[in-house]
DNA sequence: GTGGTCTAGACCACT
DNA sequence: GTGGTCTAGACCACT
């Protein structure tokens, strides 16, 4: 699994790793039940303390889209993005986007233009598609 | 101008503060040219510092949506979501959205109930419509 | 005498003034001996305090920029730009200078592209070129 | 690093901290990459408080000048004065520029003496000189 | 009366 | 150990 952090960024490294793995699994690029790598290898890979994997991987299992166990390591659950989402989970996925979409428009991102952008988010996106 | 804060969550006050006045913005509650509420006297209603208003006001001023005189206080630019969107502002903005749709995706949110969501959420908003 | 001032910046209106007055001398659209607007005149064509006008003025006649006085208002020093500069002014303008100076070289600003910049502005000012 | 305040200078001590940072990285003293002291620890060598210290080095972030992180600290950008500059900055720069040379002109300085204090200047810059 | 700056100290988040 | 946030209060600058 390829994945690029910004050192820059004010996004804490872990919310990093946890955003890029989420963007993989809806991207296909991470199927059901595939292994990520192991703490160790990507703090390596990564050249960053280990602890912060493990933090990332922890948020991820605590979201319910990856297990961990110790004899498989961890694997995105076979069944993520399959049943129905959370109602909770989803309320507080609606009030992020609400404030995201204010910022475009406050912004003066023409409303096709929003949506159109959405649309090829989406696209891009293999999983769920209903059609799997 | 209404606000609600939730100190519970993990999301910085000023931030929140930022998010909220950008959302009355964008659903027409903040008309461009309105006040704002004098820091002191938002920090009042909020039961919070001064210093952190001013912070949140001072985020709004540097992101060019809001105007800030010792005169006449804090008021909506009367240009906000006039002008293009700035380049660089909105592709920040369609890396934070990706992630967002990613999570959404991996959750298991069927398609056509996220394009649903968006579009509900977007009719709330007032500004930039185009018809107006 | 035309004046702009920006209600956005963050620079006192005042500094504005002063600022916009200094150059229309260096460009020659004030001449030495020239009378400037009363403080009451200005004030209503900027639509701003008089107190503030005032203020303005006064940082001009301090700076010996212009004189003012009961009968006559205030009016560009005959002698602005002929004698030889306050060696105290000229290194407090040195230093801000450098400042300046610096900033454009951290940001990435060729110094050739730099010096041409300087000396555009330089030929946009009519006064103390040499051969008046 | 060594830093030089005037506390009886109008301009704020966080923006001399910032002037004066942006100067040693332009006189090459900051090396792109260089660590900058922690804020706690320039707040006690400059025995002004940390908060003062911060709010200098996150406008130096802001500018794209120093990355901060908390591992790290703060660090002047690899990239600092690679990169074209933005056009935005360059614009305001030019305007600070003009109001500048304008009060040189208009106090009496000659412009050769202009031109050859610019050029004195710029000579003890380091940085992007082309030949390095 | 408004925002801006500075000091001071507490507690937290990240690595 | 580092920066980030929040509170608290004083004083100043601008209009």
């Amino acid at each position: 699994m390829h994945l690029i952090l910004d050192l820059d960024s004010e996004a804490p490294i872990y919310q990093q790793i946890r955003d890029r793995v989420v963007e993989a699994i809806a991207e296909g690029r991470l199927a059901a039940g595939a292994s990520l790598p192991s703490t160790r290898q990507l703090a390596v890979d990564l050249a960053i303390n280990f602890h912060t994997v493990n933090k990332a991987y922890d948020l991820l299992r605590r979201e319910g889209i990856i297990r961990i166990s110790r004899k498989s390591g961890a694997v995105v659950r076979p069944d993520a993005g399959q049943g129905p989402a959370e109602p909770q989970a989803v309320a507080d996925w609606e009030r992020r986007a609400r404030t995201l979409l204010a910022e475009a428009v406050v912004r003066g991102v023409p409303r096709e233009e929003l949506v159109d952008r959405i649309r090829v988010a989406l696209d891009g996106f293999g999983v769920g598609r209903g059609d799997t």
